[in-house]
DNA sequence: GCGACAG
DNA sequence: ATCTTGTCGC
């Protein structure tokens, strides 16, 4: 992370460094818990209702309920794929509200490399997280990109969440082709099951491990969005959670931010 | 060789 | 990620 910033035609031609980023991935790929490690507690199971707890914290340590809920996404420029805009925000989990707010104008000389996203996306994520305030720092992060459902089973979310050491959930509005999954296995494994079939389903590669899982977010919606475990939290819990921000087919704390950095680069003439 | 390839 | 208009519907 700290090494020389490669341009884009150097990185095409030089497996050398994909061959380095695969080593760090796998370096920190031993420090990646995929089972719930935090003090606070999900809601309660809520079909509409409110539930209480989590009410003002300021002077606690907010051990009880889920409360504050972070997103990150970046948008980029139309013209130069290298200017761009990253926003974190911080929602109210029992309102969806955004109680909090950061984005970043960056210039981006690592490209995108599938398989490779965090090493254009995190360095900037961090940067923002850095700059929250305590007080609404995130208890749980959701990142635009894979968590295990990856190559190499590290994506942005779980480099993000190591690297920040914060519970992290991968969101994918696309599928990433890997251990056999591919789009049309997966509509066809939603399709089987008709109408009456559940809204969420395990992704299990053909090695036989569970990468992930396939929501119908929305009743309305038949493309799925593929949540994955990032780091510091179980499948379970990560569908939960995912299922208590789905008031469109993307994640509001992902959706908010996607405008947000939209906007970010409107008001600063990009765009 | 060909296709696939998160954002 | 971004390029793009209208259009159908609540």
């Amino acid at each position: 992370m700290s090494t020389e910033e490669p341009s884009a035609s150097e990185n095409q031609n030089h497996p050398q460094l994909l061959n380095q980023w695969i080593e760090i991935q796998e370096s920190l790929k031993k420090q990646l818990i995929t089972d719930d490690r935090f003090s606070w507690k999900l809601p309660p199971i809520c079909k509409g209702q409110t539930y209480e707890g989590a009410q003002d914290d300021r002077h606690s340590d907010r051990g009880k309920f889920l409360k504050y809920i972070g997103g990150a996404d970046l948008s980029f420029s139309k013209n130069d794929p290298s200017i761009a805009c990253a926003t974190l925000v911080v929602l109210d989990a029992s309102t969806l509200e955004v109680v909090h707010e950061v984005s970043n104008t960056v210039e981006l000389r690592v490209p995108y490399v599938p398989g490779f996203l965090a090493f254009r996306e995190a360095p900037v994520l961090l940067r923002l997280l850095k700059n929250t305030a305590l007080q609404l720092y995130p208890q749980v992060l959701m990142v635009d990109g894979n968590g295990l459902l990856h190559p190499r089973g590290f994506g942005l979310a779980c480099h993000l969440g190591v690297l920040a050491d914060l519970p992290t959930i991968g969101i994918g509005k696309n599928l990433h082709h890997v251990d056999g999954l591919t789009q049309h296995g997966v509509r066809q494994l939603l399709e089987a099951n008709g109408d009456s079939c559940a809204d969420v389903f395990t992704l299990i590669g053909d090695s036989g491990s569970t990468l992930g899982a396939a929501l119908r977010s929305t009743v309305g919606s038949l493309k799925p969005i593929f949540i994955s475990v990032g780091h510091r939290i179980s499948l379970a819990s990560t569908i939960e959670i995912v299922k208590l921000c789905c008031r469109y087919r993307i994640p509001e704390p992902i959706r908010q931010a996607d405008i947000r950095s939209r906007d970010c680069l409107r008001k600063h003439g990009l765009s």
